[in-house]
DNA sequence: GTAAGTGCAAATGATTTGCAGATGT
DNA sequence: ACATCTGCAAATCATTTGCACTTAC
């Protein structure tokens, strides 16, 4: 049996809700698959203008809505700067360091039982993605600051 | 002995620390007192133009930012709109409905038992101050959106 | 052929900054 | 007097939108 890509199983759902396969759009998903981390907009961009020069940022922010739409991917808006992107299945949350702006990745567990806790007492559905906790890491805390 | 308010206690250390009592500067300290909930800058401005008219947004974020320095406030993001500030010593968090916008207050203490983890095992130190939890609320749950 | 997608330029919203004049200490 | 604040206008940064043209289906 044929292994689909990412890419192409992304596309295919793409298409299969009516919407058009472009050569921007394959580069920008293209992109976003490449970058490991957490691209900004504006990285992706640049990522794609690298191929195709005359890609334009707001081309990238239409796509990445739409994406995000199809349920694909979500964006978080770390500390202070450009929100970032990401898969939604690529589950985990992010200790964000005020002062040195550190990113410490932690697995979805470690908040299962505030999870519990905020649906039985609150109703509140935490959702099961990214979101940034404001904080201290360890160097800067022992630094003093 | 005499009871020092809220808003000349703070005065007081800004002096202490060199700053200037302006008469900006007390309007938009009173405005952040009066406004119980979680005023944005430009709430703020309005508020201290009702008396003071010529007061400029940009002198309501400098002093916004000087209180900050001060340590007496905090600003948090909350969904998507601008920064809302609040006093350090109102201790709780925010669960932020993606659906309704709709923001509920959760007690510090809801967050220990994530803050003592999140200490121990990476050595982070959990701000307690505000910070914004998305997800949905019961209502939006419900209603399946 | 037609609706959906694109590039471009210009609008938006939040926040910041440079500067010359006003004000607190 | 002197540094700090202030108002104002303009800059900046991230993101969005209107529109005429192009392209996938």
């Amino acid at each position: 049996m044929a292994v689909i890509s990412r890419l192409e199983s992304v596309l295919g759902e793409l298409r299969a809700r009516g919407g058009r396969v472009t050569t921007p759009r394959r580069a920008i998903l293209q992109a976003l698959i490449d970058h490991a981390d957490h691209p900004t907009a504006a990285q992706l961009t640049t990522r794609v203008q690298a191929l195709l020069p005359d890609v334009h940022e707001s081309t990238v922010y239409r796509f990445l809505e739409d994406l995000e739409g199809l349920g694909v991917i979500d964006h978080v808006h770390l500390g202070h700067g450009p929100a970032v992107y990401h898969f939604v299945d690529d589950a985990h949350h992010h200790l964000v360091c005020e002062s040195c702006d550190a990113v410490i990745e932690v697995p979805n567990q470690m908040f299962e039982t505030l999870r519990r806790r905020l649906h039985t007492e609150f109703g509140f559905a935490l959702k099961p993605r990214h979101f940034a906790v404001p904080g201290q890491c360890q160097n800067c805390a022992a630094a003093r600051r």
